[in-house]
DNA sequence: GTTGCAAGTCACCAGTCGGTGACAATATCT
DNA sequence: AGATATTGTCACCGACTGGTGACTTGCAAC
C-alpha cells in the first residue's frame, strides 16, 4: 500500500459511490465499506468521522442530480417553449435513470434512516431546475400566466417516480394486468407517458391558449 | 397470555403494522417484533415463516392504498371531469400524506431490499386507479383523444413523491431557497402545485379544448 | 382425571455490526 | 543518520442480529 492520505480518501468515496449505487444507503456499512475500498475501517473513522461523513463527502463532490443542458444556440429556430420543456424532462429523465448513484440518492431523501445524501440531492435538483428555468426563459417567451417552476416540479417528480419504479422492477414484471392498464416500465405505456407529458405542455405553453 | 393463535396471530400484524409505520421496513426485526406483539420471536417463525411472511400477510390484509370514493349521486350537477379528476387525486394525495403505512409501504416499492409488501402495494394502486377511471367514465363524457389512465397516473406519481418528500422534512427546513424556489411542503408552494394541478386537468380535459 | 397435542418460553448458536486501543511501518524534517 | 509525526494493521470489545432445538405450560378431548 503506498501510504498517501490522499489516494486512500479517494480510494473510499470511490467505494462508496459504487456501493451505494450497487446496494442503497441502507446496505453501506463500515466493514463492507472498508473491503471494498482496500483499506482498514478505522481509517474511515480517521478521516471521515464515520460513515455519514463519507456519504457527506460523497454529496459534496458528486453528481447526484442530473444536470441536463439547454441545447445551445438555436434559441427560436422552431423549436416551441412545449418542446424545450418536454425535452429537458425527458433527458432529465434519462440521466437519471441511467445513473444508479442518482437513483440511490433519491432514494436517500425518502428513507426514514436519512442521510448526508439527502439534503445534497435536494439542493443539486433545486439548482439545477433553477437553471434550467432561468435560461428557458432567456430563450423563449414564457405566458405570464403559467407557472413554470411549479409546472417542472410536477412533471419532473412524476418521472423521477417512474424511473425510481422503473430501476426496482427488473423483469418481475407482474401479470394479470388489464388491457386498461398503464404499466411506465413498459414500452407501450411509456409511449402513453411521453404522449401524455407533450400534450400537458403544448396545452400549457402554447401561446394561443388562454 | 391467553393461548390463542389466532390472537397472537393478529397481534404480530398489528404491531408490524405500526412498527412499520413508525420506521420503515428496513427497520423491522424478528426481536424487535415479537417484543411489540409481547410474544416470543419463535412464533413468528412458526406462524408466518419469517418476517418475509408476516409483511406478505400484512399486504394481503391492510389498505396499503387511499381508497377514494368517487362522490355519490351528483353525476352531473355541474361539476366538470376536470374538477372531478382534480378532487379525486388531491383526495388521494391527503390520504397518502395521512397514512403512514401507506407512505411506508409506499417507500418500499422504492427500496434495493424488496419486500413482500411492495407488490400489493403496486396491485392495490392499480386497482384503485382503474376504479376510479371506470366510474368516471360512467359519469361523465371523457374527450376521445385524452388518455385519461395516463394522465391520472402521471399526476398521481407526483403526488405521491411529494407526499413522500414532505413526510422526512419533519421542519428540517432547507434555507437560502431563492425566491422563485418552489417547495411543495410549504404552504403558499402547495398552493402553486395545487392551481398547476387544476391549469392541467382544465387544459387537457374541457371538451372546447382542441 | 389423564393423556396428547398445540401454544408459548428459554437458552443458546454463529455471525455481523459499529467502534476503539495498542502497535508496526513508513514518510518527512532536522 | 536519527527523531517525530503520520499512515496503516491487527486484535479485540460489547451489542445485536436472525435462527433453531429443547423445554415447559396450558387447553381439550377422551
Amino acid at each position: 500500500m503506498t501510504r498517501d492520505r490522499f489516494a486512500t480518501r479517494a480510494a473510499i468515496i470511490e467505494s462508496a459511490a459504487s456501493l451505494v449505487a450497487a446496494g442503497g444507503i441502507p446496505h453501506l456499512g463500515v466493514n463492507s465499506l472498508a473491503d471494498a475500498a482496500g483499506c482498514d475501517k478505522v481509517l474511515i473513522y480517521r478521516y471521515f468521522g464515520g460513515l455519514d461523513g463519507v456519504l457527506a463527502a460523497l454529496g459534496a463532490e458528486r453528481v447526484l442530480w442530473p444536470a441536463v443542458e439547454v441545447p445551445p444556440e438555436n434559441d427560436d429556430s422552431g423549436v416551441s417553449l412545449a418542446e424545450a420543456v418536454q425535452s429537458l424532462l425527458l433527458e432529465e429523465w434519462a440521466a437519471l435513470s441511467a445513473g444508479a448513484l442518482m437513483l440511490q440518492s433519491a432514494v436517500s431523501e425518502l428513507e426514514s434512516s436519512r442521510s448526508s445524501l439527502s439534503p445534497a440531492t435536494a439542493q443539486q435538483r433545486d439548482e439545477q431546475h433553477a437553471r434550467m428555468i432561468a435560461t428557458l426563459k432567456t430563450r423563449h417567451r414564457v405566458p405570464p400566466y403559467v407557472d413554470l417552476p411549479a409546472l417542472v416540479e410536477l412533471l419532473s417528480s412524476a418521472l423521477t417516480l417512474f424511473a425510481l419504479r422503473a430501476s426496482q422492477t427488473h423483469g418481475d414484471r407482474r401479470e394479470g394486468s388489464p388491457a386498461q392498464h398503464l404499466d411506465p416500465a413498459t414500452p407501450a405505456g411509456w409511449r402513453r407517458i411521453e404522449k401524455m407529458l407533450g400534450a400537458i405542455t403544448r396545452a400549457l405553453l402554447h401561446a394561443e391558449h388562454q
